[in-house]
DNA sequence: CTGAAAGCGCTTACAG
DNA sequence: CTGAAAGCGCTTACAG
């Protein structure tokens, strides 16, 4: 690359003032009289000069960018969904004038990824943190959040943490699973199976506890033979599936699964068992994936406002950043039904 | 953020050492003895040391970060293609310790973001860019390629720019275009219809170029009434063919659409003008989209390498920064037929 | 082998 | 209102 960019010395001098007054132009000080500030804009337009970024960052400024942190066993970019929340909040930032910067946590083991990602908050590329796929309450985002760096997560129970530099956003889980059983007692359901998700992860046992909420609400039993586990995987959604048809004494009229992408594969193996969706048994998802509505039945399922979720808390990060520290904010995006073509009255 | 993190100075002095020699040790320079250089390591680790990057920055170094800009006029986050493109750069080089700085060029005028783009250059916040979505030749690619910035671009006729900071990657559209006329004509097609892409994009004369070379090659008639103009959109795919359904004298037996989403929206069309696909008229997509496998009937398409041809071309800007700049260089990505089942012999 | 010093390009109290 | 100067935290010739 080049090496040739003018620098604030150099306009100075074209301009006829001191570093210092093309400093206060720059930043929009009030002090610069209009004659001065135009003088000085002039020769700054003419030569296309930008600061210089490090030189900014040393001197103190911030560096307008937010950094992103993908937690992923496999390969990212075959996820939909997580390929759809990254650009979200590259375009919830570049809206803003912030950039981005991603880094997929995958390479290395836990330790050495830990340190990198450290790294990069210490280095100060960045403002502040957001991190996608994280367990809940990990070790290394309570570390960074506990030395006062600023921390975006999403998908975590924050119950008793309320540092003004954590900033979470989550979906309504309980709800969510309120709706999907109460739609699936309106179409005369009392057997209902759950396929669980990720332990570690907060939705995980937040939709389950929202489950068997629900199904309390509504005096029904849970069979503990229906309370299938898995993780939220579309293959760990077959695999959980299909033993699970190899052992169930009795099959429930319904399946309720922790996400879209389980559902996905559980349908796979339904279809393999010869069991017939919707006709011999209801299945019904959480997320609303973007293929729900193109599988064959099309996928009843929970909405998630992902597009709001990233957005609010990328947008709220943005605010601490340029405010600095709020008080401690949490979202909760909203969860709605939708009625495709996996369930049926019974 | 906090503001107290430990620097080399401090480092020297619990090491009983000079800044030079810290600064040498972390820079693995040869000429450092292996005691000096554990005493100052155990400092270092014990400190958690990182070095401040900015002032890396400043003092010469790089910046192992990667810009990538989008053009894009609708939505980014709901265009599937896009978010796997953005993940698959962000893997490469995550993979390989690379940052990459994402911005989306759609908020503000031409000319504004131009100014952006050419500013997170001049910042030196970057190493390089990749460019998705761009024209062909778009001026502000040309202006960075000519100041002498490393830019990687997708999609783009490189025919007779050959810089050393140029880097292009492409698919093989003649290819392509060749292997779906190819298997269109063995299943008896004669009469077929291309919906063109954007003219400003490279691939869109480049697949129209194709496509009447296979054509001629198996010494077949082009009816100008059957290449339909269109953008490389669903919802251009839709309306052109829509509008030429109402026009067309004739129809083809089969359609030959510049990509997948265009097929989608072309099918929709079809389907609502009550034309079956495959039984009345044959369509056959480019891309091999992710959703072309889960529409009905599931899409015969191009398949492109895109993982490959992103993989190459991060790979390939990793090395000029590492290693200076090398000769101009060009990949072109792999095209294969997919057979599934929208096309029926006729 | 190693330290003192210059330099990278800004911002911002400080003094006037 | 504005300039001279210190400071941010590194790296790297230079000299020894």
């Amino acid at each position: 690359m080049k090496n040739t960019e003018i620098n604030s010395t150099e306009i100075a001098r074209l301009a006829g003032v001191s570093r210092s007054t093309v400093s206060r132009v720059i930043n929009n000080y009030p002090n610069v009289p209009t004659k001065t500030r135009e003088k000085v804009m002039q020769v700054i337009e003419k030569y296309q000069y930008v600061p210089n970024l490090s030189a900014q960052i040393m001197a103190g400024k911030r560096t307008r960018t937010i950094g992103l942190f993908l937690k992923s066993t496999g390969l990212v970019s075959n996820d939909m969904l997580t390929n759809m929340l990254i650009t979200r909040v590259i375009e919830s930032a570049s809206l803003r004038g912030y950039y981005v910067l991603t880094h997929i946590m995958r390479t290395k083991t836990d330790e050495e990824e830990a340190r990198i990602v450290k790294e990069t908050f210490q280095q100060r590329r960045i403002d502040g943190g957001i991190f996608i796929g994280a367990a809940n309450h990990e070790p290394l985002i309570e570390e960074l959040i506990g030395e006062g760096y600023l921390v975006g997560i999403v998908d975590q129970n924050s119950l008793g943490r309320t540092e003004s530099n954590r900033i979470v956003s989550n979906f309504d889980n309980i709800t969510g699973m309120r709706l999907g059983v109460d739609y699936l007692v309106s179409m005369n359901h009392r057997k209902i199976a759950f396929i669980k998700g990720d332990p570690l992860r907060w939705s995980g046992p937040e939709k389950y506890e929202g489950f068997m909420q629900a199904m309390a609400a509504h005096y029904l039993p849970v069979n503990g033979e229906w309370i299938i586990p898995g993780d939220f995987s579309e293959e760990g959604g077959y695999r959980a599936t299909k033993e699970w048809l190899g052992t169930v004494s009795e099959l429930p009229t319904a399946i309720f699964s922790v996400n879209d992408s389980v559902a996905f594969g559980a349908l796979r193996a339904l279809n393999e068992a010869g069991i017939q969706v919707p006709e011999q048994i209801s299945l019904l998802g959480f997320d609303d994936h973007v293929l729900s509505s193109r599988i064959n039945p099309a996928l009843t399922t929970i909405h998630v406002d992902f597009y709001e979720m990233m957005e609010n808390l990328t947008d709220a990060m943005i605010q601490s950043i340029e405010k600095g520290p709020q008080q401690f904010q949490k979202f909760i995006a909203k969860t709605s039904l939708v009625v495709r073509d996996s369930c049926r009255a019974i």
